[in-house]
DNA sequence: AATCCACAGGAATGGTTGGCAG
DNA sequence: CTGCCAACCATTCCTGTGGATT
């Protein structure tokens, strides 16, 4: 049984030969429909070669549109072309959502200049000066990239920090590029951040179908095998995830889960079918993904629920084809569960307010009941199969 | 037609928390 | 570290609405 499952790994997948290049980690050899942007954030990093120091980036837009690409695949250009020539260019990428303090920040800085030496339990100010020594010393010329930078904390003084090294130095330099796809961010930053930050501003705007489908073929070529996957299929994955606010990360989970279907039902050939099947699931996991953070109340609120409808589906109905609950049911199965959880439930109102976000969210529907209920009440519906909510929920601790 | 029921959702208000200047 | 403000969660109270009931 278990020699099974191990078994099937070992045998040659009939549809992939690379999978991980439909991951979002993977950095392709070349970057298609982001041209310009690569030739725009070359230019501005350029003088660094000549030892002047380039102006600080600030790059931003939507999720799956290629900013962190972009950005280490310039770097990586950069730094070989540098070390062609012997000039000492360095470019660090940090994370903010995990490095989200000026501390880690510059942790990971240090970290990334003396390989191997630990700096833990080192104060923030020791950890600078020898950042900054290092950098004097063999004339560095450092380019740290802060990705998702709206996660740190304290950006100014982690900002302030790296950009006042300039004035401290009598040679090398750190330069800055700052990644956010949150659009509203810069207003949010102080005046004397704002304009350090923003001396070069880039933008990337969402992939159209089109170019999606050109994104989708490169590296359909390298992750899978010649001929094993339509060309139609890769374009309906492009239309669909063009319609999803033209993320990449969406189109390639898309054609990934589409292969992987492809080889459980053992097909020849990934096709639109599989790609329609695992947009299904791919909008399943994120939903399901997206319950696991939601706040307690409404994920109790989404348990009562499912428990509800799986129970009715075992009674069956007559008559009635789906299985319909109303919001005053509802709210009396939720405050049994909470109270079985051991968890104070909430008032009637504030249960009404969560059905109405769970709603906009969209992982539950809920609608005007109208004839042949009393009164002025919804009903409601779950958006994915309850079963699957009931898997995730209860293998959570909800109290 | 009048009344009742079962809720929807707005407004005022109070307790918590979390970021931030001092 | 402290105190403050804002944002957020939650309650209470309230008015409105639409169909069922009498």
């Amino acid at each position: 049984m278990i020699e099974d499952v191990f078994r099937t790994h070992l045998k040659e997948s009939k549809i992939f030969s690379n999978r991980d290049a439909l991951s979002p980690h993977f950095v392709p050899d070349t970057l298609p429909n982001r041209e310009r942007q690569i030739e725009e954030l070359s230019r501005t990093l350029a003088p660094i070669l000549s030892g002047r120091k380039p102006e600080n980036v600030f790059i931003y837009g939507k999720t799956g549109v290629g900013k962190t690409a972009v950005t280490r695949y310039v770097l990586r250009k950069l730094e070989d072309f540098a070390k062609e020539h012997e000039i000492p260019v360095k470019g660090i990428y940090i994370n903010c959502r995990i490095h989200d303090s000026r501390h880690r920040v510059l942790m990971k800085v240090a970290d990334a200049l003396f390989p191997g030496e630990n700096f833990l339990g080192l104060s923030t100010t020791h950890i600078y000066d020898r950042i900054l020594s290092r950098v004097s010393e063999k004339g560095l010329r450092l380019i740290v990239v802060l990705d998702e930078i709206d996660k740190l904390k304290g950006i100014s003084e982690t900002v302030y920090a790296l950009n006042r090294a300039n004035d401290e130095l009598e040679r090398g330099s750190i330069s800055i590029i700052g990644i956010s796809n949150n659009l509203t961010f810069k207003e949010s930053l102080d005046a004397r951040t704002k304009s350090t930050l923003c001396q070069k501003e880039m933008i990337f705007p969402p992939y159209n179908a089109e170019e999606l489908r050109r994104i989708l073929e490169q590296r359909a070529q390298i992750a899978f095998k010649k001929g094993a996957v339509d060309p139609s299929a890769i374009a309906l994955a492009a239309a669909y995830a063009a319609k999803q606010s033209g993320d990449a990360r969406y189109a390639l989970a898309l054609l990934l889960r589409a292969g992987e279907l492809a080889e459980e039902e053992n097909a020849e050939r990934v096709t639109e079918d599989h790609v329609r099947k695992a947009r299904e699931r791919v909008e399943e996991d994120i939903v399901l993904d997206m319950i696991k953070t939601l706040p307690q109340q409404e994920q109790i609120v989404l348990l009562a629920l499912a428990r509800l409808i799986s129970a009715r589906k075992g009674i069956r109905k007559l008559g009635e084809g789906e299985t319909v609950i109303t919001s005053g049911e509802l709210f009396e199965a939720y405050v049994k569960t909470a109270k079985e959880l051991g968890v104070s439930p909430v008032s009637d109102r504030w249960f009404r307010e969560y059905i109405s976000e769970l709603d906009t969210y969209g992982i539950i529907r809920a609608t005007p009941a109208g004839k042949g209920f009393r009164g002025n009440t919804r009903v409601i519906r779950l958006n994915i199969p309850a079963d699957k909510v009931l898997k995730v929920l209860e293998g959570m601790d909800l109290a």
